[in-house]
DNA sequence: CGGGATTGATACGCCACCGTATCGAAATGA
DNA sequence: TCATTTCGATACGGTGGCGTATCAATCCCG
């Protein structure tokens, strides 16, 4: 927002400063990754960055202006790659559905999807983080949607396939399987079955 | 546990205690439904319950005592329920399901899966609360595995519908939807056709 | 080279929360 | 009734985190 000085050399301050409100961001989505919205705390963040609080202030108002900026960095950032995960330039819509469960099953336990779930349950009591995640679920729907109506679905029916999609794809992550890797994966592949099939 | 107290006056003492006991535990349960674990702090609780903290740490030796408690609170209280909805004595096993899912999906806004999502985004950083989280999805995996099979699915097949089934459950209340509760609805219905067609 | 801006370390006051200690009031029982 | 326990309010010290103020060092440009 307000780091898109337009004043005096722009090619190099503001990349600068850019870089470092961004290391903040990037030293936040490790936090939250870890240990929910309530561990993203300023001292820590310093901690982990090697610094001290001192230049925090000088980049973000407080720490509410450091948690706005990754939800606006998060969601345009998903949105971004939703876009681009579904455009099949060439390839066929099925295809294309079963590249993204497997992007998202196999490399389930990435910070990514911690992130995730860590975005949706602070959001759960905090009206800016619903609202990011209310328009990344959007965007995904709409994407996916479109995939499965080129699959040749009813509208209604593409768009019902697609919720569960995503449903399929977050329940995943929040079940805590007590057998090993193997079982887990074989029930995911069996489940993406059903996902895929009569396409 | 240590409340099964065997000692003079079982019936007015031990009661009464449990009682205190119960409602620190069920103030618990409210706070995390509305914040998270991080929100569960002892002064607050108290603070709700109209009390000081003073008699808290006469029942609970401290927080992480009362966490504890909570945690087991939970997962005793859930796998009774499981057991419970998924044992048909006279209906269908189809019925069952049906029933199942209207549960989940209906009075989905509730208190409990807001504890349901807590405990989870809690499970990822703590050993106990996976622990919980982890034999109450056995004891619903299993018990709804079953239900599934007495609708004549495979072993294999009907593992993988309960876990589809869950993920739906979950994945569920995890999306947030910008359009009202209409096409909410209408979403839920059309994706709970896929969890129980050809049974 | 020298003076204004930028940067990050340090120090400060403040508040929320933890867990402990103490003490008076009520309940209990001989 | 009096002694004993049980309870919960209050007060206390400690910690961790927030946000502010200050200051020395450094950078940048004329």
């Amino acid at each position: 927002m307000s780091d898109a000085k337009g004043d005096a050399k722009d090619a190099k301050g503001n990349t600068k400063a850019d870089v470092r409100s961004e290391s903040w961001i990037e030293a936040g989505f490790e936090e939250i990754a870890r240990t929910g919205v309530e561990g993203v705390r300023v001292e820590v963040l310093a901690k982990n960055l090697g610094v001290t609080k001192g230049g925090f202030y000088r980049r973000f108002r407080d720490r509410a202006a450091l948690l706005e900026a990754m939800l606006q960095h998060w969601s345009a950032g998903r949105i971004a790659a939703i876009e681009k995960q579904t455009s099949l330039d060439g390839a066929t819509a099925r295809d294309r559905l079963k590249a993204l469960i497997a992007l998202y099953s196999e490399r389930m336990n990435t910070e990514g999807m911690a992130v995730e779930l860590a975005i949706r349950q602070w959001a759960r009591s905090d009206e800016l983080a619903a609202n990011a995640a209310a328009s990344v679920d959007a965007a995904r729907l709409k994407n996916v949607g479109h995939l499965y109506r080129a699959t040749g679905l009813q509208a209604e029916e593409a768009d019902a396939q697609a919720f569960l999609f995503y449903c399929f794809v977050f329940g995943q992550s929040l079940l805590f399987l007590e057998r090993g890797a193997r079982k887990r994966a074989q029930l995911v592949a069996k489940s993406a079955e059903t996902l895929l099939r009569e396409l």
